[in-house]
DNA sequence: GCGATCAGCT
DNA sequence: CACAGCTGATCGC
């Protein structure tokens, strides 16, 4: 649930994302993306109320956005008060207060925040000064930087505030993957599995309900294969999108949900409940992209891992990420960070008294966690560690140079809006206040051009050096897990699209009834719908922003915004289903010599599959307290047992006292 | 019956 | 932790 409250300082007469308490007064509402955490009560019946008896309040929100939310008949009472406003095209709105007649125009300028379909930040210029309002975004470097209406006479804009969420902005995530990176990544995975077998598919375990739309358009193209949802109303007005999903269940890729469809999985059936004609088992491995994994470990070996989750015994290893503590008793809060300096760093403290107390207790953060990221001109070029030498280096090869200076409780930073660093010594422009969602989340990162992060962290996230994702994504081979059940080999074949006729669609005792699949849902395009960059595209197209390569035939939409948050995938990769001998005698040798590489030294480690070269393969999970190891005599009698095909017992694991069940 | 809140889960 | 949800229980209207 985002903190934010939804008014900001500077225009306390309008609300964003939140529509509840305080906010039922607003004189406007903004909606930045169809996320439920940033729609808290804009279902209420007190709501809906006050829309009948007022004649100018209304909700400003993207086209897309608009179109998304009138599908849901929750929100179709709606339809009468949204404003849809084009991405890129500052629009004045008049702010009328119904009681007095007193009016307030302001400016608002969506712009493309790359989260979702439709999702924007909101630039509001006006009496109260020029402010950020950003929602959830996810920007590769350089794009906003790119952004012509953040700049006015071939400079940044004096923002006054940047309202931040900045969930992200930890060291934990000190490297996160692009966009790019991680689609190559599941394109490789998906096509290692779906080519085995017209009986080996996959499902993308989405939890939100958009975001994921890039990944399912890329995967239909890489294969031609629609991508099985439950509903596609939303988009129907969205033929980019469109195109490329299905509810036609007999697809080999699946982005289904069921209430309980982990317990489909478990159970090796699709949530959608489709089986093959023929009676073979379904093979599914599941992928579950997830920003926040990365930042859940510090020392990240692979991003895939394959196999043996439901078989080994769940005490060997304990799931759960690593902890973070926590200051104080907390209500996250959007609190100031401090100001935003053009060009100095002394801190103009906020005069509001509530913020007062926020920069005083920075001591209460172990001092490793605090980051002091000084100008440049600032740093000791000789004291400075490799690791954040070289992070320099990689920094300046992008458009942001300046440097912001940070540390646990508020950063200054610099701006520029050239390449070169002439205005080092620029008088002091207007502060710029930025807001953090939570207290611990120190750093933040680039919404405003041309600034970037210099940091250098005294916790684990120089140490070790910036991962390279490419490596963790390559998906060499797959190990595949095993029952009790014998099961007839199956033959390899190519696939290269869909097998229609392989699926039964015939309901069975256990399938799920899903109310709208009619045929005409998946091939009906309606060619009405421009309704501007369903990803919030910028007003111009960067060049070469997608590289080279396999890349090259993707349509504009994607090209604009695939790179940042929903993207970083972590490949939760579970198969579901029988031991395929064949396969698995082959990489199961692979995974044999990688454990017996690792020795004695790693014990605590699960086998996984390695990409490329590296030999390591590491998963540091602790171990269950009182566990038991799996000695390598195990394992080798294991592996071996696993390559011949035989069947395998596990035992049942050791009740823990005190522990669940 | 509905909404709000909370706990629990993924 | 918290991403973006979901379900179920409880309480008040």
């Amino acid at each position: 649930m985002s903190s934010f409250q939804g008014r900001m300082h500077e225009y306390p007469s309008i609300s964003i994302d939140r529509f509840d308490r305080d906010n039922l007064l607003a004189k406007a509402y903004f909606l930045s993306h169809c996320h439920k955490d940033h729609m808290k009560g804009l279902r209420a019946p007190v709501l809906k109320r006050r829309l009948e008896c007022s004649l100018k309040l209304k909700l400003y929100c993207s086209p897309v956005t608009k179109e998304i939310l009138l599908t849901s008949k929750k929100y179709k009472f709606w339809e009468n008060y949204i404003i849809a406003i084009e991405v890129g095209t500052p629009t004045q709105i008049s702010l009328v207060d119904e009681a007095t007649g007193e009016k307030e125009d302001i400016l608002v300028t969506l712009l493309p925040a790359g989260h979702c379909p439709g999702s924007v930040m909101f630039l509001f210029e006006g009496g109260g000064g020029t402010v950020l309002y950003t929602g959830d975004f996810r920007l590769a470097k350089g794009e906003v930087a790119r952004m012509e209406l953040l700049h006015s006479g071939g400079r940044i804009k004096d923002i006054q505030s940047v309202y931040l969420d900045t969930t992200f902005c930890d060291p934990r995530f000190y490297q996160i993957p692009s966009r790019v990176e991680c689609l190559n990544g599941i394109l490789e995975l998906v096509r290692s599995w779906i080519t085995l077998s017209p009986y080996h598919v996959v499902w993308l375990n989405c939890k939100a309900a958009y975001g994921y739309e890039y990944l399912f358009t890329n995967l239909s193209e890489e294969f031609s294969i629609q991508v099985h949802l439950n509903k596609l109303d939303m988009f129907h007005n969205m033929p980019e999108i469109l195109h490329h999903v299905t509810t036609d269940r007999s697809t080999q890729i699946h982005a289904c949900r069921h209430p309980k469809d982990e317990d489909f999985i478990r159970g090796n059936r699709l949530p959608c409940g489709i089986t093959a004609k023929d009676g073979t088992p379904l093979r599914i491995i599941s992928i579950k992209p997830s920003t926040m994994w990365f930042g859940e470990r510090t020392n990240k070996s692979s991003v895939i891992v394959r196999g043996w989750w439901n078989e080994l015994p769940r005490k060997w290893w304990s799931l759960k990420p690593l902890g973070r503590k926590c200051l104080g008793d907390g209500e996250p809060m959007y609190k100031p960070l401090g100001k935003l300096k053009r060009s100095r760093n002394c801190f103009i403290k906020e005069q509001d008294g509530d913020y007062d107390d926020l920069f005083d207790d920075s001591h209460l953060i172990p001092l490793k966690q605090r980051l002091q990221c000084a100008p440049r001109s600032q740093l000791d070029e000789e004291n400075r560690d490799p690791e954040q030498q070289r992070e320099q280096q990689v920094d300046e090869e992008s458009v942001s140079k300046r440097p912001i200076y940070v540390n646990t409780e508020f950063l200054e930073c610099e701006e520029s809006n050239d390449d070169d660093d002439n205005d080092e010594d620029e008088e002091d422009k207007e502060a710029a206040t930025v807001y953090q969602k939570r207290e611990l989340n120190p750093i933040w990162k680039g919404s405003v051009p041309d600034l970037s992060v210099h940091c250098s962290s005294g916790g684990k996230a120089g140490e070790t050096g910036s991962p390279q994702w490419d490596m963790f994504f390559k998906a060499e081979s797959v190990l595949i897990s095993e029952t009790e059940e014998d099961s007839e080999p199956l033959r390899e074949q190519e696939v290269c699209s869909q097998s229609p006729k392989l699926f039964s669609d015939s309901e069975d005792g256990d399938s799920v009834h899903l109310p709208s699949q009619t045929s005409s849902q998946s091939t009906h395009i309606s060619e009405q719908g421009s309704q501007g960059s369903l990803f919030g595209e910028p007003n111009h197209i960067p060049e070469n922003r997608m590289g080279s390569g396999k890349f090259t035939k993707e349509k504009p939409p994607f090209s604009t915004a695939l790179d940042v948050e929903k993207s970083n995938i972590n490949w939760d990769v579970q198969q579901h289903h029988q031991f395929h001998p064949d396969l698995s005698a082959a990489l199961l040798n692979t995974d044999h010599s990688n454990s017996s590489q690792k020795g004695e030294g790693q014990q605590n480690s699960i086998p996984v599959f390695k990409s490329g070269s590296q030999t390591s393969s590491d998963f540091e999970i602790p171990l269950t307290p009182d566990s038991d190891l799996p000695q390598p005599e195990e394992l080798n009698i294991l592996y071996n047992k696993l390559a011949s095909g035989k069947t395998i017992t596990i035992k049942a694991p050791k009740q823990i006292s005190g522990g669940k069940s």
